[in-house]
DNA sequence: ATAAGGATGACCT
DNA sequence: GGTCATCCTTATA
C-alpha cells in the first residue's frame, strides 16, 4: 500500500528513496555513524542548524528508538537572557559549562523534561534544545511511553520538547550529564548522509526574554515540527 | 483559554 | 534559613 506525500512536502529531498509512512514525513533508515565530540565543540547556533536531519538514537537493552531531528533551538552563554546560563553557573546548569556533547536535562513546569546538548569547549556555556523529531524506529515503544494506543499517529509522538523526552524515556535522574558521544552511551546521535532541505529560522518558542533573536531552526513543512510554531 | 504541577533561582531575613 | 515568582510545556475545554 503506497501513500502519497503531501503537496507541501513534495520538494523535500529524500536521499534514501524510501516511502514516507505518513504524509509530511521523510521516513528513512538508521545507520551507525556516531557524531563525534568535535561536532558539538562549536557555537550553539551552528550546532543547532547542523543537527537538523541527524538522528537521535536510544539503546535500551535489545530495544532501539530512533528519530530524525526536525526542530532545534540555540541557547547561548551568560549574555543570552533566555539561557539557563544567563545568571552564571549553578548546580542545575553545571553541565552547560562542561565538555561539549553532554546531555543537559531539566524539568519544566513540574510536568515535563527537556533535553539539550552542551556546546563549545569546557568552561564556556551554551547548548542546543532538541524540540522535535520524526520517529523512525521503535514507534510502538514510543506510543507506549506516551500512553497512546498502537494506532496513534507518528506525528504526535515527539513533536515538542516534552513529548520527545517522554517518547524516548529521557529523565533528568537517568540522563543528565550523559556523554552523548560515548560509544557505550544509551543515547547518542548518528548521521546517515541526509542533508536537510529547506531550513526555516524564527525566534525561540516559550520564552519571555530575547524574543527577537532568530535562534530556532526547523525543516520547513515537516509534519513533526511542534504545533507551537510551524510557521 | 487555561489548569496541571515541581524544581529552581532571586531575594529577603 | 524561608518565601515567592518564574519557567526552553502539554492536553484539555
Amino acid at each position: 500500500m503506497r501513500k502519497k506525500s503531501s503537496k507541501r512536502f513534495a520538494n523535500m529531498p529524500n536521499p534514501l528513496g524510501l516511502e514516507s509512512a505518513e504524509d509530511g514525513l521523510l521516513g528513512g533508515r538508521v545507520d551507525w555513524r556516531q557524531l563525534a565530540r568535535s561536532f558539538f565543540d562549536a557555537p550553539p547556533e551552528q550546532v543547532a542548524r547542523a543537527l537538523l536531519g541527524k538522528i537521535l538514537v536510544r539503546r535500551n537493552g535489545g530495544e532501539r528508538l530512533a528519530g530524525r531531528i526536525v526542530e532545534t533551538e540555540a541557547y547561548l552563554g551568560e549574555h543570552d537572557p533566555a539561557a539557563h546560563a544567563a545568571s552564571g553557573r549553578t548546580a542545575r546548569n553545571a553541565v552547560l559549562y562542561g565538555p561539549p556533547g553532554h546531555a543537559y536535562v531539566y524539568s519544566i513546569y513540574g510536568l515535563h523534561y527537556c533535553i539539550n546538548v552542551s556546546c563549545l569547549p569546557e568552561g564556556i556555556p551554551g547548548c542546543v534544545l532538541l524540540r522535535a523529531l520524526e520517529p523512525l524506529e521503535g514507534m510502538d515503544a514510543m506510543r507506549r511511553n506516551r500512553g497512546f494506543s498502537a494506532s496513534a499517529a507518528i506525528r504526535q509522538l515527539a513533536s515538542g520538547p516534552g513529548k520527545l523526552c517522554q517518547a524516548f524515556g529521557i529523565t533528568r535522574a537517568a540522563d543528565n550529564d550523559l556523554d552523548l558521544t560515548g560509544a557505550d552511551s544509551s543515547l547518542g546521535f548518528v548521521e546517515d548522509g541526509f542533508q536537510g532541505g529547506d531550513i526555516r529560522v524564527t525566534p525561540r518558542i516559550g520564552i519571555r526574554k530575547a524574543t527577537d533573536l532568530p535562534l530556532r531552526f526547523f525543516l520547513a513543512g515537516h509534519a513533526c515540527v511542534s504545533a507551537a510554531g510551524r510557521k
